[in-house]
DNA sequence: TCCTAAAATAGGAATCATTACTGTTTTGCA
DNA sequence: TGCAAAACAGTAATGATTCCTATTTTAGGA
């Protein structure tokens, strides 16, 4: 089916790339209403999945039962702190070779990769260092 | 609270041993099923979050909107095959670099890591070739 | 510019994995 | 053995996501 042109999936897209956090459906669901206020959640959803099917944005999952979206589709790795949930990106030069030695050991075809590191953020170890342990 | 011994928690977690294949909440259920009837579905998912929290077996998310859980605690990857929808480890021996490197560079503490690679398994392209590309 | 089929939408209902609740049973220590 | 804490079974509730349908929008051709 060929994909056509709507408004809504264009604001939803923009909306991802102004936004470094890793919003959830529902997050982009209450920003995108502030301008367009009878887009329906189940359009949101449609076009974050379809974004992500043609790999212009990232669905990523970090353990907290909800998806999140990404606008940044460079290989990059992510970052979820446990104590106040924030999602952030880290970047490493080290990916590419991980990959290609994946590729290397692994008899099947490997398309793509998601690495999560957990832990607790800056800000809430200077809140509660005990979490420094 | 103090953890008690059960009997339920105890099939779970061995069960969940002698599998590699990354079993959802639900196929636990079934199989533990077979040798004790009544254990209701709140008792594994309750023992297989308890579990997890100790750190005895591994809550993973492929993308697939179920959680898996493996019982090998090691420091490895998976691979999750788009087709099949098969979860596989992959063992790896720079990932402790990678987690050494990123501690370096995140300001943060980093507890643990979790890292997915996506495609199509060896039996998938053999079957449907054309996933080579 | 108008016409039309395909695609997309809004709104709401349905699904389904997971969690919460409650009365009963089990565990483990004294 | 007695008892309080923990765990259980069974079931209801939650909540993210998907599905459904009648209506609207898009885009290409006459």
């Amino acid at each position: 089916m060929a994909v056509k042109y709507s408004r809504q999936r264009q604001m939803i897209h923009n909306f991802l790339i102004t936004r470094k956090d890793h919003p959830t459906a529902d997050v982009v669901y209450k920003n995108i209403r502030q301008e367009c206020p009878n887009i329906s959640l189940g359009t949101v959803y449609r076009n974050l999945t379809l974004l992500a099917d043609r790999g212009e944005i990232i669905k990523l999952q970090v353990g907290d039962g909800v998806d999140h979206f990404d606008a940044d589709t460079s290989n990059h790795c992510h970052f979820v702190c446990s104590d106040c949930g924030a999602v952030t990106d880290m970047y490493f030069d080290c990916l590419e070779e991980m990959f290609a030695k994946a590729q290397q050991i692994f008899s099947g075809k490997i398309n793509s990769q998601n690495t999560c590191f957990f832990g607790v953020c800056k800000e809430c170890l200077d809140k509660s260092p005990e979490n420094m342990e």
